[in-house]
DNA sequence: ACTGCTCGCGCAAACGGTTGCAGACGGCTC
DNA sequence: GAGCCGTCTGCAACCGTTTGCGCGAGCAGT
């Protein structure tokens, strides 16, 4: 700051300290060579240099506020340090705790995520691959529903780690990281009949997605085991899982005139846009109709009625998958691994007996 | 451990094209120097080759599918084009939107965001400001709470364009976009002026941020303004503004034997929290006491009951932020500003007149 | 035809680290 | 005491782009 030796350039003096020192000057400092400062900085290859040098260096680098600058160090090790989280909307209240459990995974290991929303569109999707893989990310986690196989085909390729989150691609060596959605639509149903429903109705998600396709499976399959008529009549399936395709879907099957007293729908959302046209309709739930939601989103204890929901752990899941891309990322030859997370059921206010 | 490609050899060949061709590549395709090719691919040094130089580089770049490598372009330039976000909370349903919107402005400009977390924990927010630092962010934007001012001074200090999000130091020449928390405020308690309400209470953020400061101030104010008493025995102030704190809070104002028949939350979850002691002690809302949220978060409008709250442009928030910063980063001697963001009031089903 | 321009392009030096290679040095064995 | 070996450090060549500098060619002016 005093000007006391510079002319008027009251910052430019000391190299300016823009981005901080650099790896010359505190090997200068140390009096070694900057190749030796670099070893005695970077952990892995301290071993290398003698003990007395390596305190000298990190001392110096300490003193005049060294940090390596990643972007320099990227450019030689092609590692960015980076990896690409390719999700459909932050804004869906099914992704922050998943994103979460990422940043903290990943954080701890000196990985930084770069989040791009998609928004299920195909194109936008695969210009943010290319914008994820033009930054050098050193993998990719993708939450994205329906995905063009043949993007994430390419980034295998070109040898980037891909690790799915909530859905799988059957037979793939993707790796991948999802809730047994089988499980949980079973304890939906069983939950369901328990209380005596017999009619059954399934909201599904797009059968494009293992989502949505293992989800309706497993309600046809338990509801048989159950002795339960699996009513074509009574599964409608396609839309986004959204308040609006719930919303739509459910009008639909009310007024398809089929009867049902209780509705397994595809995730929370859909849920919602059930109680949508319940309020509309002057339908009473649970007393006319019940509904299990899945996913247990932030605030479904709130709604209401309160929904009846599987609960998965999303945070967990984001954890997980993130220690899946960085177990691949050092042993890219690691063998693929599909990791199925428990569902449990919370029972609240959305689901009772049906009326005798 | 990764003799697993050796053999195989199937992808060694043709360079890998791990990570695409380089501009080298390009150049010796084109049969011009690589200085050449780079003039002639960036889009704002086009004008120094011919026309004809021009086409054919690109021509040869679009053949082998070149795409420019940004580590390597930054560690030349030193601009990363990557800012920081800081926030507290990616699972608080505030921020979500608030990203959401900041990303999608960025992307547009070939921004990539760095999302850290802080939890309102200082030594956190060091640390993230730190680690993004050494990312060698362009900029930072920022909507924690407390901030530690001096963090961000430093910041300030190397050159680094900050502006703060949903909250201002006042006097400073940091940039910020906020809502106009003031009205706000106005406007919730006009609003319960209006239907009779008389003794309102004001459930306060930390009076450290600006948020909770100007928030109850505003409501002080404002119930002088409409010759109401703001007696201090209705104003608790000091928690986070978490549910947690929102039911504590209320309690206490109960317990404390003051009556009131309204209650002006700092914001969504605070009120959200109030929810819940009615609920634990029978007292009826809106009947016995009507509450109002600040932010109208997402499903604000689907609690029980339905919030009424104080709206403000979240998304919008978020690309006002990144806008400036973008501004700011392309000239760093733009003025300071401060942007406030009108709210509107969202009447739902939290608020009715009290009984007589 | 010669000077003086402008225009396009090549050249090479960065940017800040990493890393294979080789040499210096000291201690050990025989 | 010679030879060998292991340890530590210096050297320099990268990694892929950008960019200041200068040169040669083309062209107009006189």
């Amino acid at each position: 700051m005093q000007a006391a030796d510079s002319n008027g350039g009251s910052d430019a003096k000391e190299g300016a300290k823009r981005g901080s020192a650099t790896l010359r000057e505190v090997a200068q400092l140390a009096g070694v060579h900057p190749g030796t400062a670099s070893r005695a900085i970077n952990e892995e290859t301290r071993g290398l240099v003698s003990e007395a040098t390596a305190k000298r260096v990190l001392a110096a680098a300490k003193q005049i506020g060294y940090t390596p600058n990643p972007i320099a160090r990227g450019l030689k090790t092609s590692r960015s340090h980076t990896v690409g989280v390719l999700i459909p909307d932050l804004t869906n209240p099914l992704f922050p705790p998943i994103v979460r459990g990422i940043q903290d995974r990943l954080e701890r290991d000196g990985y930084t995520p770069l989040i791009a929303n998609t928004d299920n569109d195909g194109e936008r999707e695969k210009s943010s691959i290319e914008a994820l893989a033009a930054r050098r990310v050193d993998g990719l986690l993708t939450a994205t529903a329906q995905a063009d196989s043949a993007a994430f085909a390419n980034l295998a390729e070109l040898g980037i780690p891909v690790v799915l989150i909530n859905r799988q691609v059957l037979g793939s060596s993707l790796r991948s990281v999802a809730p047994d959605d089988r499980a949980g639509v079973r304890l939906a149903v069983e939950h369901l009949a328990g209380l005596g429903h017999t009619r059954i109705a399934h909201l599904a998600g797009p059968s494009a997605t293992s989502t949505g396709a293992l989800r309706s499976q497993s309600f046809e399959e338990t509801m048989r085991r159950l002795g339960l008529d699996p009513d074509p009549a009574l599964i409608v399936s396609g839309g986004a899982m959204t308040e609006a395709e719930g919303e739509r879907h459910c009008r639909e099957q009310l007024a398809s005139g089929v009867e049902f007293t209780a509705i397994v729908a595809a995730n929370d959302l859909v849920a919602l846009g059930c109680f949508d046209v319940f309020e509309a309709e002057g339908i009473d739930c649970p007393g006319d109709i019940s509904v299990v939601g899945f996913n247990d989103m932030r605030f479904a204890d709130r709604f209401d009625p309160p929904l009846t929901t599987i609960r998965i752990p999303h945070s967990e899941m984001g954890v997980r998958a993130a220690e899946l891309l960085l177990e691949q990322i050092r042993d890219p030859g690691a063998p693929a691994r599909h990791e199925l997370l428990e569902p449990t059921l919370v029972v609240r206010g959305s689901t009772a007996s049906p009326r005798p």
